[in-house]
DNA sequence: CAAAGTAGTCAGAGAATCTGACCAATGTCA
DNA sequence: TGACATTGGTCAGATTCTCTGACTACTTTG
């Protein structure tokens, strides 16, 4: 099913994608960080600096509100997270990362500068810049929530 | 959990590629290709022209042998995919993309065609070359498989 | 204020994934 | 050549993830 010379840019965003992924999946496994999933990571990965509700946690990582309630109860039941009430609508509560998760959060934003420089030493100062400058320009079109 | 200012390059990189996955499923799904699923999809998208033995597909995947297997079988039920016994090895059976299949790639070939002229649109000619030379040269550190 | 919409939960089912144990065929090398 | 390790794949069972449908409580809108 793959084309046999070229690949598609999906497939092409996928790859350098993933490899990032594992990398900073398997430095928090080494850090410590074992006990919660990658269905719980990408819940918690957006978590904003205030927090969040769960139905735009929902909305961001495209599951079912109640999918997210399910793997936000384990986060917080392994005490990456807290529910507080949203002090500007009753029915809300916004998902607040505990310290634990800022904990988690250096180590995997340190793989990320770490796997940033290597991918800029295979393309060279200018080739990095061009790509991340045209990914910041396809998000317009692409992140809903740019 | 997200930095406020500026996102990193791995969510650069995965928001435009779930946007070209959700184009591909839905326009698949118009074209009455409506009865498999994203896991079942991400391992078909795996297949080559002659079909590929069924370890490699789940390590291409990152998934287990046991789950590929699994996911194998439904789209052979469902007519996507047939096994054949592989000529060079007693133990192994390939798996072999069926007509609908090859069908169903040419519907979402041609989304991807669509949507990579939207981006092209978006970002000019030149910045388009850049990002696909930049991915393409990502990819040789990045895909264990290239 | 009544109606419609939104935030979240509960219940139940289905899909996807894993680990462990196993068999058959292949490869290795003393 | 023959024992041993490796590889391709399956079976069984458990866990995790995800969904649909139905519901409550609160908020927004006309």
């Amino acid at each position: 099913m793959v084309a046999e010379s070229e690949l598609n840019t999906g497939l092409l965003l996928f790859l350098p994608y993933r490899a990032l992924e594992n990398r900073i999946f398997a430095a928090l496994a080494d850090a410590g960080f074992d006990d919660f999933t990658p269905a719980q990571a990408r819940v918690m990965q957006r978590i904003g600096p205030d927090g969040t509700r769960l139905t735009e946690l929902a909305e961001q990582a495209q599951i079912t509100k109640q999918t997210a309630g399910f793997l936000v109860d384990q986060l917080e039941k392994s005490g990456y997270v807290t529910r507080v009430p949203d002090p500007t609508d009753k029915r809300a509560r916004l998902v607040r990362g505990a310290a634990k998760a800022w904990a988690a959060k250096e180590v995997a934003d340190g793989v990320v500068a770490e796997v940033e420089r290597e991918w800029e030493d295979h393309l060279g100062r200018r080739r990095m810049k061009q790509l991340r400058e045209a990914l910041a320009l396809l998000r317009e079109i692409t992140d809903p929530w740019a």
